[in-house]
DNA sequence: GTTATTGCAAACAATTTGCACCCAC
DNA sequence: GTGGGTGCAAATTGTTTGCAATAAC
């Protein structure tokens, strides 16, 4: 047996598991396109949902757009600053026991979390953030 | 002295101040008209905004939409149901210490942070979801 | 042939922006 | 009167939906 899934589950999820990333939905219009696989937004919007209710995709919400990742390659946590938008990764996961005991005491299925910090980055701390304005 | 702070400032600090929960711009246009102190939606996201930025609010975001409260009334964690949207607050906050570690190490200035657990609540993991989609 | 999947375009909703007005200093 | 703060309406942007065309079985 091959895939029971549609073509559009299939295309993104092979697209994010190449991904060192999360890629919002606009991302993976253009990502597809270049790669022929072409989708259109509202098929990938339909498959996102779909692919996130499955527990397959896990979200984070930055700057007003929602970046999907798999979950197998679990989207690593941040520190973002509110002053010029850049966010630094953390390499360690301070909370992956907690899971396991909510999964026991809440009797609820953790499919994966986010954990971000927020607040000013050194640079913009020290200045009034000139030179640190622009990059991602 | 009086305040210094814009007049929208002051009235959605006093009006998230008396909240028990994040509220989202929308919902503080229509309490603060409730409340006769009316500002236009624009107003209120340029304020949101700033006061974000300065520290003093921090965003979640949910279903589509910025959810804003105090800083100094930490917003608490939560389970969050894929399915039915449900979310349940979590009463510890198991990464307080972190954050102290976080500010040496990366030196940054942490405002806040936001943790948050995806995946299914008992009732839709049990049935179909049928009996619990509604509620929020 | 019937059903699920897809694309397009229109609809939506949250948020942002342009600009004129207004109020405080 | 000058400048920040505000409101309104228009514009933008991410996302969703209706529906007809298409592909899968």
């Amino acid at each position: 047996m091959k895939s029971k899934r549609p073509r559009s589950h299939d295309r993104i999820l092979r697209l994010l598991d190449a991904q060192t990333r999360a890629l919002s939905a606009q991302e993976i219009f253009v990502a597809l396109r270049e790669r022929q696989q072409a989708l259109g937004l509202a098929t990938i919007y339909r498959a996102l949902d779909a692919l996130k209710l499955d527990g397959q995709l896990q979200v984070r919400t930055q700057a007003g757009e929602s970046l999907y990742s798999r979950v197998t390659q679990p989207d690593r946590h941040h520190l973002t600053c509110l002053q010029c938008g850049r966010s630094v990764p953390l390499d360690r996961c301070p909370v992956r026991d907690l899971e396991q005991q909510l999964q026991q005491s809440h009797q609820f299925e953790v499919f994966y979390h986010t954990l971000e910090f927020f607040g000013r980055c050194k640079c913009c701390s020290a200045a009034a953030s000139q030179d640190c304005a622009e990059s991602s």
